[in-house]
RNA sequence: GCGUCUGUAGCUCAGCUGGAUAGAGCAUCUGCCUUCUAAGCAGAGGGUCGCGCGUUCGAAUCGCGCCAGGCGUACCA
């Protein structure tokens, strides 16, 4: 990455200059940061480090800091200015050149991680309750998740991505009498979902259970629907329910290794057997007929009931045994997205971490505001329990595209306005319209570099530039020096691909997703502008080879990042 | 009350561990299609960075205190 590369040779200035003596009272035991940044103004340079916080240090003033630092640089591939307290740099077009062809020859892996800090991690989300379709909320779960996971991967981590099944509390027995009232319905009973407000909680009045109830109806044709087990009520709509939710997650190109069932996690003994060491170390005790987890010891504000009164567990008692067992499974890295609404479970979930000898800092917690549907201007606040818009409907509306690119394009805390109208435009306020754009120009050149054209007024059809092999044995030995023809006018651009790689490894250690959304932009409008004011292919052979190859290497590096965040990339639109 | 997230241009948001005149997209206005996709480009206007105090050579950025909004504060999940 040139930015480290820049940083290093700065780091290298230093330390000379320190043993010439130039760097007033810095010593070589003086422990210093330095950043690389982009110049406001491009004059300036391509990057630049401000040197002026070794000041305190140094005793003397920035800009003989920097002069200092700079004789000592040795200035092959780059030359540099002072201003100030900053040192500039320019790049040289040979650098440029090796970005193309890095670019080039590495394809697919252009961008990747040296795999150097590697971790074995668990990203877990979603991990929704299988009793109704999606809403809107899970949806940026899903799609950051998802997104995350490939940037983790890209990076050069190993991941393994999760979800965690509730279906064994309370609300499945919920979900059972719904899909009853729903039985007794179909079958002509005058009965109906409670109208108050209380008792109404103890179900699910959504319409989706009606479909269920038909299907249950056909299938099961002589059932009596008062007295049939609520058991097999509650498996049939669970099994439903999950269904329904796994066909939209492919369908939004979200791919789980594992769907991890709560239910099996009691089945297997791990609850008991956690609850059981809990105990023998002595962070249980009797409270009003619960038991009591000690989690005030661990930093939580207050203990945690761990068993009801009434024997039954409460969720977190499942939750210390289910992340326990992430770590016995042998992950370095657990990494969960929860909605901003269980922020308060962090903490105990962590206490119980530590309290059964695991370290709480492996398991990171990333939290997520919560998303507003915005429709006409109004928000439209959602509730699982009332009908309501829901990740399928909304899917269906702005495509998957569209709702993976605003999902993903916000940082995780802020609360996302889901303006439905916006998304569903097909304009320039899109800006997942935009990026494909010019991944669809990009593709739509390099077709025509191998086409005959025909000229629609004329019918004439004047020969292909070149041959596909041409092309592909242009793309696969491109000469470097080619690009230094067109170098000049595609600074920036180059430059921006460049970039790519220190995007890649910034967001994959923020766990930010947004930060890839903001590269594409930032790509796709350099292309664009690079587009506007050059012509790729013309008639200087040389030229149009050094521009396809800074082409295709646009369309590899656009590739690459959508992939990542789960949008497609159109070669035409 | 306590915890937590947010408050930057008309709107939606960036601003990395404090640093060069505070950025982008949309919206508004002005230009650009007989040449590779105008779903595009070039340019213009628009901001007391919620408020105050403090730390610093330097604060949108760090600390403290306010103000406003979201979420949480269950023997629900």
């Amino acid at each position: 990455m040139l930015k480290d590369f820049f940083l290093k040779e700065v780091k290298k200035g230093v330390n000379e200059a320190i043993k010439a003596g130039t760097l007033g009272q810095m010593g070589v035991e003086d422990e210093f940061s330095l950043i690389v940044e982009k110049p406001k103004n491009a004059d300036f340079g391509d990057f630049a480090i401000n040197v002026s916080s070794l000041a305190r240090v140094a005793k003397i003033a920035p800009p003989m800091i920097a002069n200092a630092i700079t004789e000592k640089l040795s200035k092959e591939n780059y030359t540099v200015s002072v201003v100030g307290g900053f040192i500039n740099f320019k790049v040289s077009d040979s650098m440029l050149a090796d970005t193309i062809k890095e670019v080039l020859e590495k394809k697919e892996n252009y961008g990747k991680g040296d795999g150097k800090d590697k971790e074995k991690i668990l990203l877990e989300y979603v991990s929704a309750n299988p009793t109704g379709p999606f809403h809107i909320g899970h949806g940026r779960w899903a799609a950051m998740g998802s997104a995350l996971a490939n940037l983790l991967k890209f990076y050069g981590h190993e991941v393994y991505q999760e979800f965690y099944i509730n279906d064994a509390g309370s609300q499945i027995q919920k979900l059972g009498n719904s899909l009853r009232i729903r039985l007794q319905q179909e079958v002509g009973k005058d009965v109906d979902f409670p109208t108050d407000e209380v008792e109404r909680k103890n179900f699910y009045p959504g319409d989706y259970l009606i479909p269920v109830a038909k299907k249950f109806l056909q299938e099961n044709p002589n059932v009596d629907v008062d007295t049939v087990e609520l058991s097999v009520l509650c498996d049939y709509a669970k099994n439903e329910m999950e269904a329904c939710q796994r066909k939209l997650l492919e369908g939004c190109r979200v791919h789980f290794d594992k769907f991890y069932s709560e239910l099996d996690l009691h089945k297997s003994g791990k609850v008991e057997k956690r609850y059981k060491e809990l105990m023998d170390k002595g962070y249980l005790y009797e409270q009003e007929g619960a038991m009591w987890f000690k989690s005030t010891q661990y930093g939580d504000d207050q203990d945690r009931v761990i068993k009801k009164a009434d024997g039954s567990n409460t969720y977190l008692t499942a939750d210390i045994a289910y992340h326990a067992d992430k770590f016995d499974r042998g992950y370095d890295r657990l990494i969960d997205i929860w909605g901003a609404d269980h922020h308060g479970y962090i903490a105990r979930v962590k206490a119980s971490l530590e309290a059964l000898g695991y370290n709480p800092d492996k398991l990171e917690v990333l939290l997520g505001q919560l998303v507003n549907l915005v429709i006409d201007g109004n928000e439209v606040r959602m509730g699982k329990r009332k009908n309501m818009v829901t990740l399928d409907d909304l899917i269906e509306e702005v495509g998957v595209d569209a709702t993976r690119y605003w999902m993903e394009m916000r940082n995780i805390d802020m609360t996302l306005d889901f303006d439905i109208e916006l998304a569903k435009r097909s304009t320039d306020e899109n800006p997942v319209f935009y990026v494909q754009y010019a991944y669809a120009r990009v593709c739509s050149i390099l077709r025509n570099a191998v086409n005959e054209k025909l000229n629609p007024e004329t019918g004439e059809k004047s020969p292909a530039p070149m041959t596909k092999t041409e092309l592909d044995n242009l793309i696969n030995n491109f000469d470097k020096s080619l690009i230094l023809k067109t170098a000049d006018t595609a600074k920036t651009l180059i430059l921006k691909l460049e970039e790519f790689k220190s995007v890649i490894a910034l967001s994959a250690q923020n766990r930010t997703v947004y930060t890839i959304c903001r590269y594409v932009q930032e790509l796709a409008q350099e292309f664009h502008s690079f587009y506007n004011s050059n012509r790729v292919i013309g008639d200087d052979k040389e030229l149009t080879s050094a521009r396809l190859g800074l082409v295709e290497a646009v369309r590899i590096t656009l590739k690459n990042a959508l992939d990542i965040l789960g949008v497609s990339t159109p070669e035409r639109m």
